[in-house]
RNA sequence: GGCGGCGUAGCCAAGUGGUAAGGCAUGGGACUGCAAAUCCCUGACCCCCGGUUCGAAUCCGGGCGCCGCCUCCA
């Protein structure tokens, strides 16, 4: 048994997480639709499955990561209705859809690589998966589980009696006006499309042959068709966006179950909470969103926001302000210093000496993923007294490898010299004036470093500068 | 209307029965020619009212407030 405890969806419990291939951890996590930018909200979710990522791997288990791209089929509303996002963005822009498609891939993985997210095993596309994602929708019409209308090829829920149960939906009690904009033809409100046909004298920029006639998928049959490709199914792990839990993961398990007789088809379920960016909420539709290089912009360092990631629980909102990303950048500069003011300590750390914090930080991460409190753990250890510096640099390090906030990695900020002559003949000229206690002539030399963003830090073993 | 979550110091937040982690900010101090950087010290009647309990931020009931999903979104 591994000693990590997850929260599970699908059972509302913690449990005790157990691969069912011993030593090999298989996870599917929702990816983005990329249609427009990835926001700040969006990567959190990632950031949710790079740390259960780590904190598998810890455990001593392989991992098998995959990461699906939906490049096709998700529509403006999940109701079966409205357009094709990619198409949409496509014709409002005037480029094609797999342009569209690939920009904002590439932006993503971008991001996702400056916030320290550990590269997946697998990226898969929607759009390259047409065949697999037709051969399950053809399994599930050979059960019966499907009908067809003028719209496309659906699926129907009242064949599968769990539909409600993983989401704990009342069907009953939704929403008359919920789902007011459905299908013509549609049986039960949460019947969804399994291939929606092309409109009739409408040339998608993507369409495909399928047994039913042309067409694209709908949006939730890629997650079950590549899943099973790549992980097969059972698996261990599917994480994504708390936004999922009703819709989209609830209709994936109903055609994965149904194809696969297979119950349950994955055993946990982790779902992350949203940001709460305050007042008007951010979101791609209303076209205020906030994107990792709007930080840059304002000259955060990516990995500042990973540090504000790691502020909260996964499973909470949190509360996204610029105020509280200022305490995030200046909380993790600190804590670069830390590990850097050790990080060349020599000797080797006393086994019991670090034994009680790396068990502290352990248990932080199995409980449910607790970055908070492995991040706590994390600032004790960098300003205990009571430690030593060799014992210091081991921890931080080792706890490094959950956080992934570059303590091992990142550059010094601070040059004692040697990065630039000319700033360094100014260093020394100032340290000069100093010494003759002429202070308007070295303050001079220290306003005018200061105009070109170079601070000057004056230590007991003389002057250093640094950028920013 | 249905489902779910939250309300802890100025801000971001851990903590789910035994008298409140951590980060940021503030104030004080050390250091400095003065600063900067760094370090030390500094702060909470845990939304309100009842109840259970020897004991509750933590459990139960009732309020008030905020948010999310079902309807673009992680």
């Amino acid at each position: 048994m591994t000693e990590l405890v997850l929260y599970n969806t699908r059972t509302r419990t913690k449990e005790r997480f157990e691969p069912i291939e011993p030593g090999h951890a298989r996870v599917y996590s929702c990816g983005p639709t990329v249609y427009a930018p990835q926001h700040l909200g969006n990567l959190r979710a990632y950031l949710m499955a790079d740390l259960l990522r780590r904190a598998l791997e810890a455990e001593g288990l392989r991992v098998t990561h995959v990461v699906n791209i939906t490049d096709v089929g998700h529509l403006v509303s999940d109701a079966d209705t409205g357009e094709d996002k990619l198409e949409k963005a496509a014709a409002a822009s005037g480029r094609s859809a797999s342009e569209i498609a690939d920009e904002y891939t590439e932006q993503w993985r971008r991001d996702l690589r400056r916030v320290n997210c550990l590269e997946a095993t697998v990226y898969c596309k929607a759009t390259e998966h047409i065949a697999e994602q037709i051969a399950l929708a053809r399994t599930l019409e050979a059960k019966g589980y499907t009908y067809r209308i003028d719209d496309g090829i659906y699926f129907d829920t009242s064949k599968f009696p769990r539909y409600a149960e993983f989401a704990h939906l009342d069907l009953g009690g939704q929403e008359a006006g919920a789902r007011i904009g459905d299908v013509p033809g549609k049986r039960h409100g949460a019947d969804f499309a399994l291939w929606k046909f092309a409109p009739p004298g409408v040339k998608r920029q993507q369409e495909w042959d399928s047994p039913w006639g042309r067409g694209f998928p709908g949006w939730h049959l890629e997650c079950s068709a590549m899943s099973t490709k790549y992980l097969g199914a059972p698996f261990d792990v599917h994480t994504g966006g708390v936004d999922h839990v009703a819709v989209h993961h609830t209709n994936e398990i109903a055609q994965s179950e149904c194809a696969l007789d297979i119950h349950p088809w994955v055993r946990f379920w982790l779902h992350n909470e949203f940001y709460d960016f305050g007042g008007e909420k951010m979101s791609k539709s209303k076209g205020n969103l906030l994107v990792l290089e709007d930080l840059v912009d304002r000259g955060f360092d990516p990995l500042a926001f990973r540090f504000f990631f790691l502020q909260g629980h996964y499973r909470q909102q949190q509360s996204f302000t610029l105020e509280a990303m200022e305490a995030a950048a200046t909380g993790h500069r600190r804590l670069l210093s830390a590990a850097l003011e050790v990080r060349g300590a020599p000797g080797e750390a006393a086994p019991d000496e670090i034994a009680v914090h790396r068990e502290r930080f352990c248990q932080a991460v199995r409980d449910d993923l607790n970055a908070p409190r492995a991040l706590a753990v994390a600032f004790e250890v960098a300003r205990s007294a009571d430690l030593g510096r060799a014992a210091r640099r081991a921890l931080l390090l080792e706890f490094d490898r959950f956080l992934g906030l570059d303590l091992a990695t990142a550059l010094p900020r601070v040059a004692a010299s040697g990065g630039d002559p000319r700033i360094d003949a100014l260093v020394a000229e100032r340290e000069a004036a100093r010494k003759r206690r002429d202070f308007a002539d070295a303050d001079r030399i220290r306003d005018l470093l200061a105009g070109e963003g170079i601070a000057i830090e004056d230590t007991p073993a003389g002057p250093r500068w640094r950028r920013g």
